[in-house]
DNA sequence: TGAGCATAGTTTTTT
DNA sequence: ACTATGCTCA
């Protein structure tokens, strides 16, 4: 044995503890050592939040809260020190036994709940969870809320009479559901649209507020005792069906909890730590959820960024994160403020722009990264002159040596892809857009998850609507009607009641093809129940059953060729699950799965094209060339936002959040005039382009307006490949991407070559854009003009 | 029951 | 401009 003393034990044990985690700078450092009671982490855009998350976790797993810890370990024999030291000096590897000893409370990975929004989100940090941990990275639950929630239902919601295999409605099975509810309550859906219904009742489940609260608080408000009822019967409605909207998933596992002490001490002893990323994003009933889970521990880290809060239009409360601190006494806070993204001149004109919001924390992100380039204003004539504006930088940076992939487009609203959409299959330029109709979302789809989900859950009545005349099979509403009516007299489900259709009088007349119907779902209920019948068979077995696929060649007047494919994606994505999770496998897996599935979900990063999305969507991602099209006040801001002060902020923090997405170059752009809804308008720059110092700023503008003409502008005829091109950039999965062939160029500078109308000629540039090439070109006769190469047939002289 | 026409409303949407 | 929805009529 040695004679160190245990201050230099304790002393070593922070030496190794920053060794391991040098990679830091201090304050995400600190945030990994600080592990125990509430802190707050205020993390700026690209301050490398998710590695503080992943160390964090790593820490407590390896090391629990050794290092503030003043609990001596054991004394270290000879060995043990020698490693140690070792470690410190030369890197060498830490056995497992020297780690345990010199960790205190250390962890299981199943006691550490990471909770995040978005699907990507939790795999990106499961995914680096394991990268650094091993194995253990996957006992740990990272996942998101709402699957957090559906795995606490699926065990527990029989408390709250919900089966294990309750269905997940989107939104739009709820709205079926909701246009059902307002016919019982002759609501009319002039006077009162079930999406505000809908949207009255997601803030009320945001705020934990119940049927009976809600009515209460209605009092003799005539519209509010409209939706109370409505929400009422709604509830009732889906407890009937054994479904839960998205918004039910977070208040129903609230509620478990408050309910069930069993549960709630069941959950609060098996959680240590929970960590909540996005922090500012959280509605009411996640903030109850999280302190309700964490209250035990008290071991709760929240990560986040006020000036990141965009999603308040859906019930995200941004107090929850201002007064974090008063909530939970003794937070401690960390501010995280050095950017590893962008450049300079980026980050002090996303810095410029924030600073006019009142409303927040207060952060100013710094960064080591070089100036870079200014920032580009871009005065555009028309939107097309906007789009052309953005094709040609893109198509001349990739002559310069960038990639497709390392350019975005980001706009305030979807409808703004389409212009670019159409210019940039006219230049060739591979993308892909992100948002926008959803996969998911697709009819054919729909309608294929509906058979599967009323095959895993019979009771699911509006998805069985949605499938008894899919394809048409001559069952029409007022027999659905009149089944309905049937079952709810007597109490049974609507299936029931089909499958004996001919015992009930009202329903005689159609009696055979409900029973017909009846039948084939009765044989695909019986083959999912079957071991033998695989997923893909059971599908298969649907399509064949159902005639669906012949029926859309005969029902649809546009190609059908899109939905049978989409059909066949969705077939794959069945496999590839039956691979992924192997003998795990259950119908009810799948569509939980799938209903919480999104499009960001399935962004490729990999692939070698210019992607365009949403703002919104854009959170979380960076790209080293960021476009901002459309900065124009009605615009974005948009016109709603213009008189109101607190839409104004949140409409300046989606611009902070545009801005702080680019690394190295951004393009902010803005055109006088623009066609919006119909009709063309003329919109002022947008006040947050003025907000933006000036000397951080480089303007240029398009010249002055005249019509595009052929050779200055893009080449307006379409190319055959157009319609296809763009039907397959907005489809789905790996096998969307398109590849360009890189230009051939047949000309280059210095090149004479003879045009039919133009005479001979001088070529002065080749740039390549996309399959073709932009000559510039001197001419005898007539000056300088600037031709497409495939477009002009030169021949040579 | 389904086709055809008129009408309205179009911001964002991690789940 | 565009499209999704609802309503009317055959």
């Amino acid at each position: 044995m040695n004679n160190i003393t245990s201050e230099q034990i304790l002393e070593l044990r922070r030496q190794v503890l920053n060794k391991e985690f040098h990679k830091m700078n201090d304050r995400q450092r600190e945030a990994v050592f600080s592990v125990n009671g509430p802190l707050l982490i205020l993390a700026g855009a690209g301050s490398g939040k998710t590695t503080v998350l992943v160390n964090r976790i790593a820490n407590i797993i390896k090391y629990g809260n050794a290092y503030g810890s003043r609990t001596v370990p054991g004394a270290l024999s000879d060995e043990e020190l020698s490693a140690v030291r070792e470690y410190i000096d030369h890197d060498t590897a830490l056995p497992q036994q020297v780690v345990d000893r010199l960790s205190v409370d250390p962890c299981l990975p199943w006691q550490i709940l990471a909770i995040t929004f978005t699907n990507k989100a939790a795999g990106e940090l499961k995914n680096r969870l394991i990268n650094m941990l091993g194995e253990a990275g996957n006992d740990i639950w990272a996942s998101t809320f709402h699957s957090t929630c559906a795995r606490m239902l699926r065990r527990d919601g029989e408390k709250l009479g919900y089966s294990s295999h309750f269905t997940i409605y989107d939104t739009d099975d709820s709205r079926r559901m909701m246009k059902e509810c307002q016919k019982a309550l002759d609501i009319d859906d002039k006077l009162l649209s079930c999406k505000s219904i809908l949207s009255a009742i997601s803030h009320a489940k945001d705020s934990m507020v119940l049927p009976e609260e809600f009515m209460k608080q209605a009092g003799s408000d005539n519209r509010l005792c409209l939706i109370a009822k409505a929400y009422k019967l709604y509830q009732t409605r889906l407890r009937e069906a054994d479904a839960m909207d998205f918004d039910d998933l977070i208040c129903n596992a609230v509620l478990l909890l408050e309910k069930n002490q069993d549960v709630l001490d069941h959950y609060q002893n098996k959680f240590h730590y929970v960590m909540v990323d996005e922090y500012q994003d959280t509605n009411h009933a996640q903030y109850m959820l999280v302190k309700l889970l964490a209250q035990k521990s008290g071991n709760l880290c929240v990560v986040g960024d006020d000036d990141q809060s965009i999603y308040k239009f859906r019930g995200a409360t941004i107090e929850n994160i201002l007064s974090f601190e008063s909530t939970f006494p003794n937070t401690k806070v960390i501010r995280l403020e050095q950017n590893y993204r962008s450049t300079k001149n980026i980050l002090n004109a996303a810095n410029a722009v924030i600073e006019n919001n009142a409303q927040r924390k207060g952060k100013t992100l710094w960064t080591n990264n070089k100036t870079g380039e200014q920032i580009s204003v871009h005065t555009a004539f028309s939107e097309q002159d906007e789009a052309d504006f953005i094709a040609k930088k893109v198509l001349s940076g990739v002559a310069e040596g960038r990639k497709y992939s390392d350019y975005a487009i980001l706009y305030r609203m979807n409808s703004q892809s389409n212009i670019l959409e159409k210019i940039f299959v006219k230049s060739g330029i591979p993308y892909r857009i992100i948002g926008g109709q959803r996969f998911y979302e697709r009819k054919e789809i729909k309608d294929m998850i509906a058979y599967l989900s009323v095959i895993n859950n019979p009771n699911d009545e509006i998805r069985l609507r949605r499938i008894i005349n899919q394809p048409k099979r001559s069952i029409g509403d007022k027999t659905v009607a009149q089944a309905t009516e049937i079952a709810a007299g007597l109490g049974e489900s609507v299936f029931e009641v089909i499958r004996h259709a001919d015992q009930y009088e009202p329903l005689k007349r159609t009696a055979p093809k409900l029973l017909q119907f009846a039948a084939i779902m009765q044989e695909l209920i019986d083959a999912s129940n079957d071991e033998n019948t695989s997923l893909n068979e059971l599908y298969h077995l649907i399509l064949d059953k159902t005639d669906y696929i012949a029926s859309l060649y005969t029902s649809e007047n546009d190609d059908p060729q899109d939905r049978i494919d989409n059909i066949n994606e969705l077939a794959s994505n069945l496999i590839k699950y039956e691979e992924e999770n192997g003998k795990e496998t259950s119908l009810a897996g799948f569509l939980e799965e799938v209903s919480l599935i999104t499009d960001i979900d399935n962004f490729d990063e990999h692939s070698d094209s210019v992607v365009m999305m949403t703002i919104h969507s854009a959170k979380g991602l960076e790209f080293p060339v960021v476009f901002l099209p459309g900065f124009e006040d009605g615009i974005f801001p948009g016109m709603q936002a213009i008189y109101n002060p607190v839409e104004i902020e949140e409409e300046r923090r989606l611009a902070y959040v545009a801005i702080t997405r680019a690394k190295e170059e951004l393009y902010i752009v803005n055109a006088e005039s623009r066609m919006i809804f119909g009709s063309t308008s003329r919109n002022k720059p947008s006040r947050f382009i003025e907000e933006i110092p000036e000397e951080l700023v480089e303007r240029s503008r398009s010249r002055e307006w005249k019509k595009p003409q052929p050779g200055t502008s893009l080449p307006t005829s379409a190319f055959e490949a157009r319609a296809i091109t763009m039907e397959s950039a907005r489809s789905f999965g790996p096998s969307s991407l398109i590849h360009s062939e890189p230009p051939v160029a047949q000309f280059k500078a210095g090149d004479c070559v003879s045009h039919k109308t133009f005479g001979k000629g001088m070529v002065l540039s080749a740039s390549p854009m996309g399959n073709d090439t932009l000559l510039e070109i001197a001419f005898d006769k007539v000056g300088t003009k600037k031709l497409m190469a495939n477009f002009a047939r030169l021949q040579r002289a």
